[in-house]
DNA sequence: TCAAAAAGTGGGAAATTGTGGGAAAACATG
DNA sequence: CATGTTTTCCCACAATTTCCCACTTTTTGA
């Protein structure tokens, strides 16, 4: 279960150095091995394998005949890129997923349960902005969240 | 199972290089026996050779006399050409796909599950925003994605 | 407060991959 | 049948990627 907030930088060469409190629990649920793939957000998703290999498979069980499915099957499965830690704990993000989410220097990693988002730090904070505006002008709550209590 | 995204160039001869992490894959599925042929958004598929008779037997068991399946036999099984894989681990793309599919230079190929997309890269990219623009847009989802928690 | 350990960062060399092009073979044409 | 053109196959070089080492900075704990 992965939670919390870390501001990160990439090396010259697209490298992330994982947050060392994650370290174990990743080397634990997948030694290692991890799925990076894209969010229609413009940001991006990392899985440690198995969890991924979940979506994959409901993904390709779909038709792919309908429109809507293969659009996402082109977006997720289209980008998944497995990458391995190496032995410095860091991950060479692929530049094309790197060219998606405007990935730079300065980069945001957030825990998201079974995986982590990773945004570039300016998209990150001007989107959170946005999403807080929103929420306080909503005056009615989307019949998912009717039941929450925080 | 094929996954990720990869940009590439073709050469003046209108050949291209496989990616390597393909290659074994590629060699076990189908001992570098790919099928290519045509999709409605402009694009290639690319099959191995088994996966692809697979796909012709479903297709010509389809009651041809219905428009829009006479329709999709004439672009999926008219346009079907094997190629193979040479000494340098490229295929050659013959001209007729490259034309319709708009490929001069710069590629893109995504892995897709049992088969590959092969797309221009301009193309790609102008469809891939149009995909995410809508995917932001949509409000109800379509039945077949209800569940899907990725 | 200081020393030791851990984490973060940069960069170089070897190995792998990508690319161009030329020679030989196959094909087409007059 | 001879000649010119296209296609196929293979070699060699260029570029990129991967792997690993070493240094700097930060954190930890005594």
């Amino acid at each position: 279960m992965f939670q919390g907030i870390n501001d990160l930088n990439l090396d010259a060469k697209g490298r992330m150095s994982l947050p060392a409190r994650y370290r174990d629990s990743i080397q634990e649920s997948c030694a290692g091995s991890l799925v990076i793939t894209v969010d229609v957000d413009r940001c991006l998703l990392i899985y440690p394998q198995p969890e991924w290999n979940v979506i994959q498979q409901k993904l390709m069980q779909l038709p792919s005949i309908n429109k809507q499915v293969r659009r996402l099957q082109r977006l997720l499965l289209g980008h998944a890129t497995e990458c391995d830690v190496d032995s410095n704990h860091r991950i060479l993000l692929p530049p094309p997923l790197r060219k998606f989410a405007s990935l730079t220097k300065h980069a945001v990693l957030i825990g998201q349960g079974n995986k982590f988002e990773l945004w570039d730090q300016e998209t990150w904070e001007k989107m959170r902005e946005r999403w807080i505006k929103e929420e306080n002008k909503l005056s009615d709550i989307s019949e998912a969240l009717e039941t929450l209590s925080i």
